[in-house]
DNA sequence: TACAGTAGTGAACATTCGTTCAGTCGTGGA
DNA sequence: TCCACGACTGAACGAATGTTCACTACTGTA
């Protein structure tokens, strides 16, 4: 072959990132040979040594085997101005990278992942099987859509502000504003949503 | 030891949780033997047995390496003083990077992340800032959200069937259904959303 | 045209891996 | 008290693993 080919490179890191997202773990040498047509573990080695110098994975802290890096679950983000043409990049040369979990979570250890039943905020654009992310927090605002505990039930909705106190709003004629009475219980409030539409 | 005894199979598990939460790999028999302080692998071999069972781990479709199964990731939530009728939640432990992103994405190498731009498709939930996530393919059936290319530009809308012939269907009654003469040139098919509400 | 750098080859090596199996130990039920 | 069962031991085995090294093939540059 030849000098340093990245277009070769990407290649591979697609198909060791198919590869992970179906078995979850990081192919033996003598598998990515076979994954990529090598004759030799020898080949998958320095492989993988290129991708983890590019910051596609790490060695595990406890003994020497790999595990993703950072860079691993990027996706490419399609830049609109872009016309067609296949993004497939190593280097973000122009389209950039996009990691979701980053762009969800700021702070994993207060963040939970709350599954949407009910259509009750279905005019904003939150279906039932949606899945919101949570911050844990009792600090909530008006107007912040936020999980809140109302007879022993978890239910979403929006902080609203009513003659001075707070009540929950739900985005859907069909349902009535929730006024508590008594304390208001917050569970966190919502800063982010996913959604995963059927195969 | 004696019969069936949960408890201290609970804390193997826990052990390797904090394992996989380190390293992002279940360790090999060997290493988990040393973990929980067995003399011999077979024990190791005997206790992921157990925990397989019980739907903690499985095997992985390509080799015979362990993988988490469903349950590994389901959290007790008992240290948040939750009370009854709680949700079934995700809780994102610590620095878990992949968990969205697994969720979401399928086939990593053919996935492109795409900004929405506009209110077209507002009907179905899907909002003037989200971020939707494509899968590359020009393989689309009528009913799929669909990225396609219309004068050089991106439009997400609902790919359907009219007389026979593919249009392209907003989700707003404000915009017309788009009938392209000539091809179709479908960008790919939105297997799933995101969204970041304020910040 | 010659050279340097890079991708992949092919074989060797020690190490680690998972599996198997007979056997030990301790507990709960009969 | 006895016994069955499940957790664990300890050693053996072949298969798979990662590493090393000399080597070939190709490309871009000087």
């Amino acid at each position: 072959m030849s000098a340093a080919n990245p277009e070769r490179d990407a290649d591979y890191l697609g198909r060791l990132r198919d590869y992970y997202a179906e078995n979850r773990r990081i192919p033996s040498f003598q598998r990515i040979a076979e994954l990529m047509g090598f004759a030799s573990k020898a080949a998958a080695s320095k492989l993988m040594d290129r991708l983890s110098n590019a910051g596609f994975f790490e060695r595990a802290p406890d003994d020497d085997a790999w595990i993703p890096g950072e860079r691993f679950f990027e996706r490419p983000l399609a830049d609109t101005a872009v016309r067609a043409g296949a993004p497939d990049m190593i280097e973000s040369s122009q389209g950039q990278l996009f990691l979701v979990d980053r762009y969800l979570v700021r702070q994993p250890s207060r963040t939970v992942m709350v599954p949407v039943k009910g259509d009750s905020m279905i005019d904003a654009g939150i279906h039932d099987g949606d899945i919101v992310v949570v911050v844990r927090t009792r600090a909530a605002n008006a107007g912040d859509f936020v999980v809140a505990i109302v007879d022993n039930e978890f239910t979403l909705k929006e902080l609203a502000m009513e003659k001075g106190k707070f009540v929950l709003k739900p985005h859907n004629l069909a349902y009535p504003i929730i006024r508590p009475q008594g304390e208001l219980e917050i569970f966190g409030v919502v800063t982010g949503l996913v959604r995963r539409y059927r195969d």
